[in-house]
RNA sequence: GCGGGCGUGGCGGAAUGGUAGACGCAUGGGACUUAAACUCCCUGGGGCGCAAGCCUGUGCGGGUUCGAGUCCCGCCGCCCGCACCA
């Protein structure tokens, strides 16, 4: 009987399900808990996800095998913008859309034969998780966790109406072409910053994450100790002085201008009387809100003509610019420049004429020298680099910028000019978003009483159905009665809240939810204390920041608001990043020139149907916009899923990204034909010891593998076990011994697969139900091993020697061999290094 | 611009500082077949050589080491993130 996934597999996965063999339970076995990041309901599932669900499912599997109560839950991240943009293209309804999507991709994914508990299933969409969130943000707000301040958004003025940085293109709204503009809004946000401290000292604990996120994190926190002080500013007596923080207040005596913010209260008092300062105030507000484009933008400066008095000296006087790159969000709004030792001001001042004076110059440099070397180019050397200084004030003239920072905190301090102080960069997270599709902000506003919680018994807050997308802008906003309603407070008529919250708050708890999904709480104890920490979780590097800072955050909030035990405030034991699944991309133009691209399935040869030869460009992430797109639907059609999935393992590490070809695709099929044809046809026939030595082998290195996430290398060894068993003259039991191995193996990666060769080679039960291969260490060593001969660090040679035979002897027969003899030329050896197991190396 | 990562045959990749290229794909050769497909066997970085073997080779340029794909310094290229995409 040839191999037919469209029989066995939807056989098995129906097995699975009459067996109830996935639900999570809560009993004596210790547990793990298996996470991969939920998606968002598109519409439908893509090669990303039949990549990410098929790694979460192999470490499932696995530790279910190896006697862990596994829980491997399933949801959908189902508020965000395009169910609204689908609703203004096409017209329906978000929820319709939404839940029509996610009816289309479960029965998409269940296909896979993943080892899910479907019965946890939730969307964050769902009422009753609106519910539950809206009771976790109550209680963030009773603590102290949540506030309320201004905060700039993408403006469009045409459509009146609040853009996201990805609805921003080259600084015009994506619908309305016009020219974005910063408004500033009176937005909720939740007091991360508070844990700044915290969230970066706790990374040195993830050691089950790995070291770049960790190291992203601490970045993006960005602790920095620094000196902040005031510049007396000269005939100013509304603004007697400026208060700036700088990380290099070494250079102090390097400084050459005052640089303050765009945003910054003295500028906005100028701009009022100074149509000057407005115009270019309103020019640096046409750059768009994101750091990024705030730091790729032209540096642009606006003289004030304002001075300052420099601290240690009075009678020099520093001019006031307004310059466009610096961020009011950090430090004070204000800086002072110091273009011989930081790139971005030297650039400032090149363009604009401002002294360049150097602080310090290489090691031994005098003044003169120090000033030559920063006129064309800044000096910036590590600050661990020792320098000598030429304009220093504090510490001695020799010393690293480490020693010479803090001696001049030290010498402000002493002095009374300035103090030091420790900032971050972190800043609080704004979760106020101008939209419908979102979990509604269950807070009122008040004429007598001003913003009122709304109760707890008056949950949830529900959006209203009746809405339209014909009009851009928040539909919530333009709603007859549904921001009408009494405030908990007085009683009396007041407004609802018609901001939603951002959706990253739907995913940073939703972990937590899995471990009890339908409590009348957010979480229920007795789960958490038994599901929580997430032991293994697995996605997108691109959420390497924001997504698990927000989660990190969210864990400890729920802990001190009691949803949490203590043990929890750190949610992933360990994270794993998973590349991308890639794909060529084939183009043609049209008579215009502009490319049109075509999928793959319409390619044969490098040519379309029509035969016209299609240009093949690189491989790069799957994208609808590019047409290089592979329908999982179609491959498990076509191949089974068991196929996909193999393919998804294979080859290329986990956390790489990985090409899908139809060849690769075709030859996973292929092998598991094989497997399938060895499992149908076992002859008899008598035992194997090599046989068995390989199998065992196989079961060490794959179990080493699947832990160690090197999925690719345990495919690898699973294939050289099975050319073992084709090769071998093996039969009967001896044989079937090696297949019920090889099943169990590969059970994780593709269980229809296992479960069809386990029933073939006699297995009790189903595999899913077996426990976990154990290697024989008998079988696993050798009694002799091949030493390679290195002469002078090259490769001359090879000896077989008994595995624990003493250095000595080795040396004796590595010197007696002829190859080493004609190298060494009679000559005495100068050097012979035997690492034991390994190598030798002769010098010659 | 800033932060982080990656770079090895024709391709995907393997390699506790210790034989570079495991395993797979593609290619070439052979077996089976009336033929093809399927399947099975062999070959498989580049150069020289009948062969044994020798030279060369892990993005580029230096360095450390008995020994470097791996560690250090400087470049180049690509990818991810940059706080309202999810």
């Amino acid at each position: 009987m040839p191999y037919d996934p469209a029989i066995s597999e939807p056989r098995w996965q129906e097995a699975w399900e009459q067996a109830d063999t996935f639900r999570a339970v809560r009993d004596e076995r210790p547990k793990y808990y298996v996470l991969e990041m939920f998606p968002y309901p598109s519409g439908r599932i893509h090669m990303g996800h039949v990549r990410n669900y098929t790694m979460g499912d192999v470490v499932a599997r696995f530790k279910r095998a190896q006697g862990f109560s596994v829980l491997h839950p399933m949801g959908w991240d189902a508020f965000g913008m395009p169910a609204e943009n689908a609703a203004m293209e096409q017209g329906g309804h978000p929820r319709d859309w939404t839940y029509g999507n996610i009816a289309t991709m479960r029965s998409q994914l269940k296909p896979l034969g993943l080892s899910i508990d479907w019965s946890r299933e939730f969307a964050t969409c769902d009422d009753d998780y609106v519910a539950q969130q809206q009771a976790l943000f109550l209680d963030m707000l009773e603590a102290g966790l949540i506030t309320r301040k201004s905060a700039q958004v993408n403006w469009d003025p045409v459509d009146m109406t609040v853009l996201a940085n990805e609805q921003v293109i080259d600084g015009k709204g994506w619908r309305s072409g016009a020219t974005v503009e910063r408004k500033e809004l009176t937005q909720w946000f939740f007091k991360i910053s508070d844990y700044s401290d915290e969230l970066l000292s706790a990374l040195d604990g993830l050691e089950g994450w790995p070291e770049k996120v960790r190291l992203m994190q601490a970045n993006w926190i960005g602790k920095s100790r620094g000196l902040q002080f005031r510049f007396q500013t000269v005939d100013l007596p509304d603004f007697p002085s400026i208060e700036v923080y700088t990380t290099r207040p070494d250079t102090l005596m390097g400084a050459s201008f005052v640089a303050l913010s765009p945003d910054h209260p003295l500028v906005k008092a100028l701009a009022a009387s100074d149509h000057k300062v407005a115009a270019f105030v309103g020019e640096c507000r046409r750059i768009g809100t994101t750091e990024e484009a705030i730091e790729t933008a032209p540096k642009m400066g606006f003289d004030t003509g304002l001075t300052v008095r420099h601290p240690l000296d009075p009678d020099w006087q520093l001019p006031i610019w307004i310059a466009n790159f610096v961020l009011m969000d950090y430090g004070t709004g204000a800086i002072f420049g110091s273009p011989a030792h930081d790139e971005r001001d030297h650039e400032f001042a090149t363009k604009y004429g401002l002294p360049i004076r150097a602080t310090f110059g290489e090691r031994g440099m005098d003044l003169a020298a120090a000033d030559a070397l920063v006129a064309k180019a800044p000096f910036v050397p590590l600050k661990s680099e020792t320098v000598t200084y030429v304009r220093g004030f504090a510490g001695a003239a020799d010393q690293t910028g480490e020693a010479a920072v803090d001696a001049a905190i030290q010498h402000a301090e002493a002095n009374g000019y300035g103090e030091g102080v420790t900032k971050f960069r972190l800043r609080d997270w704004g979760i106020s978003r101008q939209r419908y599709w979102g979990c509604p902000i269950p807070v009122v506003h008040c004429g007598a009483c001003g913003t009122v919680p709304e109760a707890k018994q008056n949950l949830p807050v529900l959006l209203p159905q009746d809405v339209s997308f014909e009009v851009p802008g928040n539909p919530l906003n333009r709603h007859p009665t549904w921001a009408a309603t009494t405030c908990p407070k007085c009683g009396g008529a007041a407004r609802r809240e018609t901001d939603t919250m951002d959706t990253f708050v739907d995913s940073s708890w939703y972990y937590a939810r899995f471990t009890s999904p339908h409590a009348a709480t957010p979480t229920d104890r007795a789960e958490t204390d038994y599901w929580m920490n997430v032991d293994q979780y697995i996605g997108g590097i691109e959420h390497a920041i924001l997504h698990l800072l927000y989660s990190r955050f969210f864990a400890r909030a729920m802990v001190k608001t009691g949803h949490l035990p203590e043990s929890a405030q750190e949610p992933f034991d360990a994270l794993f990043t998973q590349g991308m699944v890639t794909h060529e991309i084939y183009m043609t133009r049209d008579e215009r020139g502009r490319p049109v691209y075509h999928l793959p399935e319409d390619v044969v040869d490098g040519k379309l149907a029509d035969g016209t030869p299609v240009e093949v460009i690189p491989s790069a992430k799957m994208s609808k916009s590019k047409k290089n797109v592979v329908d999982p639907v179609n491959i498990v059609e076509g191949f089974g899923a068991d196929t996909a999935r193999w393919f998804m393992l294979s080859d290329s590490p986990p956390e790489r990204d990985v090409e899908w070809t139809a060849a690769g695709a075709e030859a996973a099929n292929r092998f598991l034909a094989r497997v399938w044809r060895l499992a149908d046809e076992i002859p008899e026939g008598g035992a194997d010891p090599e046989l068995a030595r390989a199998a065992h082998r196989a079961i060490d290195e794959v179990t080493k593998s699947i832990e160690g996430f090197a999925f690719n290398k345990a495919v690898a060894k699973i294939y050289e076990l099975a050319n073992s068993i084709g090769k071998s003259k093996a039969g009967g039991e001896s044989r079937r011994e090696a297949l019920r191995i090889m099943a169990q193996l590969m059970a994780p990666m593709v269980p229809h697969l296992a479960e069809e060769v386990w029933a073939k080679a006699g297995g009790q039960g189903m595999v899913v139900d077996a426990a976990w291969p154990k290697a024989d260490p008998a079988l696993l060593v050798s009694d002799s091993v091949v030493l390679p001969i290195q002469i002078n660090g090259k490769r001359r040679a090879e000896i077989e020697v008994p595995k624990d035979m003493p250095k000595d002897q080795i040396e004796a027969i590595v010197l007696a061999d002829e190859t080493v003899q004609r190298f060494m030329e009679g000559q005495p050896p100068k050097k012979l290094i035997v690492v034991p197991g390994r190598i030798v190396n002769v010098v010659v």
